[in-house]
DNA sequence: TATTGTTATACTCTATAACTATA
DNA sequence: TATAGTTATAGAGTATAACAATA
């Protein structure tokens, strides 16, 4: 945990890596805390697809946990007017989540906070940040 | 939350960042369970600093919750024999946190696993790794 | 008076196991 | 038989408020 050499510079740089990322989890929580959700629950905002519904299940897998957990935490988004369940056509087992009207805008809302970068990489020269962009973009090749 | 124009190179490279970062989560839960511990047990072992010990309150500060959080935490790590709760010479409110030996051990090799950067970094020309380690560290000045 | 850590309380998240209804 | 989602249950995390010891 502590400087253990850092051998390779890819070890470094994910080191820095978590450096800026670290700051998010809590602006993750405060953002959540602003608007009166659960961890979770703004988790869930975020993983549905306001163009596609999606399954339970899908959204526990996206989530990380289990589908009885899903439940609790679809049910609260639900009983605020923020997501709907819906029969699915092709199998009666499914629910299918589609976000309200409510649920779109405070996502969107959501959303916006959570796309602005942080500082130290909108401060970085204009070179800099293309560099930076090119470079994950190959990592993802 | 969409691919909403993207307008700056420094929200692109974000938005990259994130998703090289993302999967790290479920890694995270997967290493706490593996060593049966909950995610904020692994976030404390984690914080915790082998060399120096800590205060309660400075951890509640590490893990963004409030000390009566800590307090139960603590308890179950205690109570395993990972920390011990050490008395504060300067003031005698302060409880200090220690790892013990087997805490020690556990939190290194957490620590080897959370450091190995992920393939999409690793696999990275040497080059690219160089570049990317150095604009990440210019992001810090 | 203010602060550190604990306790009491209420709520949320969490997984497991058992259940219902589908497939 | 197997799967999607729910319910029941038990344990852990979470903050708030009240408290004891200390500053």
């Amino acid at each position: 945990m502590a400087n253990t050499a850092l051998s390779s510079p890819a070890a470094e740089a994910w080191a820095l890596v978590q450096r800026l990322v670290g700051p998010q989890r809590k602006r993750f929580m405060a953002l959540a805390a602003e608007y009166d959700l659960s961890p979770p629950q703004l988790g869930a905002l975020k993983a549905l697809d306001p163009a596609r519904p999606v399954a339970m299940s899908e959204l526990a897998g996206i989530l990380g946990c289990d589908n009885s957990t899903v439940t609790g935490i679809v049910d609260r988004l639900e009983y605020r007017g923020l997501v709907e369940r819906r029969p699915a056509d092709h199998d009666r087992r499914v629910k299918l989540l589609a976000l309200t009207e409510e649920g779109q805008e405070l996502r969107e809302a959501l959303g916006e906070r959570l796309h602005a970068p942080p500082h130290e990489l909108a401060s970085l020269s204009l070179e800099d940040q293309r560099a930076l962009r090119d470079i994950l973009r190959r990592a993802f090749e």
